[in-house]
DNA sequence: CACACGCTTTGATTCACATCAAAGCCACGT
DNA sequence: ACGTGGCTTTGATGTGAATCAAAGCGTGTG
C-alpha cells in the first residue's frame, strides 16, 4: 500500500502523470483483447499507436477532474481508478471503479462530467478527442466495438440504480464484493485496494456502515478477513443471494 | 388520467401493442430532428422507415420485459414510458422515465435487462436488432448518432446515481421535477403524468415521502399544486439550488 | 524502537425516511 | 346522484443507517 498524498490533488498541474514508452508496442499491451483495441487488427492497430500517449498515475493522482475540457480520452491499460461526481458541499458519489480494459472518457459534452482518479498505480493509454473521432471514421469497427462497450456500462449502470434505490446495506456490500474482479486461480479471494471511504461513496453508504456490514459477514461466517485488504469468501451461496437480494 | 388496467401486465401475449400505420411517414414524425433518426437525410431515412413497426401501447401495457429475449429495439416518438428493474422480493428500481425521441433496447445483451410499460398512452417504432445492425453497417452516421446518444444517457445515468447515493428527499424531488420536460410557453408547469409511486421508485424513496416532500415544497411557497399531476413553480431559484444540492 | 499518521473497527446516540394506518379526493360507471 | 376503486395526502410510530466519538492497528519514519 502505498502513502497518501494528502491534499496534493493539484489536477490542474500543466501535465499529470508521467509519459512514458515502455518497449514493447500494442501487440503486448495486456487489454489488447479486452479493450476497444480487439475491434482492430494487429496491423489497423498501428494507427491508434500512433495516437495515443501512455501515461502513469500514482495513487490519487487525478486523472481527469470534472469540468476540465474533455479533450482527451483514456484506456486503462494497468491498476484501479475511481470516477466520481461531487456536490457543492463535498459529498461524493463513486460511480464507478475502473479496471484494465475500461474505457474513459466517452462523451459527446464540452466538459468532463465527472472525476477520475488513481487509487492504485495506474497506466493509461491517452488519446486526442478529435483525433479518435478521425479514426473511428476511418475504422466503423472501432466504433462499433465503442457503442457495444457503451451499452454494457449502461446495462451495469442501470443494476447500479437499483443497488443504490432499493438495496439495503448488506445487500450493497454483498453486491460490491461479487462486482469485482477475481483471479481464475483464486477464485474465492477478493482484493479491495480501495479503503472503506471510497467503498462507501460508491455504495451510496458511510465508511462505518461499511465497516460495520463487513464485520457482520465475518460474525455470520460469510466471509473472512486475511487482512483489511483481502476478503476471503466462505459461503458463496449466502453472499450471492445477499447480492441478489433474497435474504432481505 | 386513464384507467388502470389491474394485473393485465400480460407481457407474453404473442403481440402486444397494436399495429398501426398513419398516414403519414417519418418525414411528418414529431421526433424526426430529436431521434437518432436525425442521423439520416430524408431518402436514406426510407431504409429506416422500411424496417419499421409502428406500435401503440395503452398505459401500464408492457412494452418490453426483463429477461425476455432482446429481439428488438424501439424509439419512442409519443408518449411518456418507465423503465425498470425488479428485485426477486418485488422491490422496483425505475431507472428512467422515456420521453419522445428516446431510443430504448439499447444493449448486446441476449436479453433485456429491464423492463420498460407505457405511463401515458405511447406509440414507438420497434426495429428488428438483426436489422438494425445490418442498416447501421451501411450507414455508419447512424451508428454515430448512436454512440453519441448512449454517452449522453451514460452521462445522465451517473447523475442519476449522485441523486440516489447522496441526495437527501426534498433534493431528490426538487432534482427530478426539473429533470422532467415542459413546454416553452408553460416553462413554470410541470406535469407528473406518473403516479407518485413511480417517482418513488425513481428516486429511491416511498411513496408516502414523495408526497410529504411535495406539500413541503408548497408549504414554503417554492411550488403550487395546480392539480395532483400539474406542479407549479413559484420559485425557480429555490428549487434549483435545493436540487443542485445547495439547501442542505 | 517508538512515535505519528492514516485507515479501520467498534460503541453510543440521533435522525431521516420507512412503515403502518386512516382519511380525503376525484373520476368513472351504474 | 351515488358508490366504488385508485391515487394522494396526512398522521403516528418504528428502524436502518448516519453521526458523533474513541479506540485499535499497521506501516513508514525520525
Amino acid at each position: 500500500m502505498k502513502t497518501q498524498l494528502g491534499s496534493s490533488n493539484i489536477h490542474t498541474l500543466p501535465e499529470a502523470g508521467r509519459k512514458e514508452r515502455d518497449g514493447s508496442g500494442c501487440e503486448a499491451c495486456p487489454v489488447r483483447e479486452s479493450s476497444m483495441c480487439a475491434a482492430l487488427s494487429d496491423t489497423r492497430l498501428e494507427v491508434l499507436d500512433a495516437a495515443a500517449s501512455r501515461l502513469s498515475f500514482e495513487p490519487d493522482e487525478t486523472i481527469l477532474f470534472e469540468s476540465d475540457p474533455a479533450d482527451f480520452a483514456f484506456n486503462l491499460t494497468e491498476g484501479v481508478a475511481r470516477v466520481s461526481k461531487m456536490l457543492p458541499d463535498g459529498r461524493r458519489q463513486i460511480t464507478g471503479f475502473l479496471h484494465p480494459g475500461d474505457f474513459l472518457g466517452l462523451s459527446y459534452q464540452d466538459c468532463y462530467a465527472y472525476s477520475a482518479e488513481a487509487v492504485t498505480p495506474v497506466k493509461v493509454c491517452r488519446f486526442r478527442k478529435a483525433e479518435l473521432n478521425r479514426i473511428m471514421r476511418d475504422h466503423p469497427d472501432l466504433e462499433h466495438r465503442l457503442l457495444s462497450m457503451a451499452s454494457n456500462e449502461l446495462a451495469l449502470a442501470h443494476d447500479r440504480m437499483l443497488l443504490l434505490g432499493r438495496k439495503s446495506a448488506a445487500e450493497k456490500v454483498a453486491s460490491f464484493l461479487l462486482s469485482l474482479p477475481r483471479k481464475e486461480e483464486r477464485i474465492d479471494e477478493i482484493d479491495l485496494p480501495m479503503t472503506r471511504g471510497d467503498i462507501a461513496d460508491y455504495l451510496g453508504l458511510t465508511l462505518e456502515t461499511v465497516s460495520r456490514t463487513l464485520s457482520g459477514f465475518v460474525r455470520q461466517q460469510i466471509v473472512r478477513n486475511a487482512t483489511p485488504r483481502i476478503i476471503v469468501v466462505l459461503d458463496m451461496a449466502r453472499l450471492s443471494a445477499l447480492a441478489a437480494g433474497e435474504g432481505r
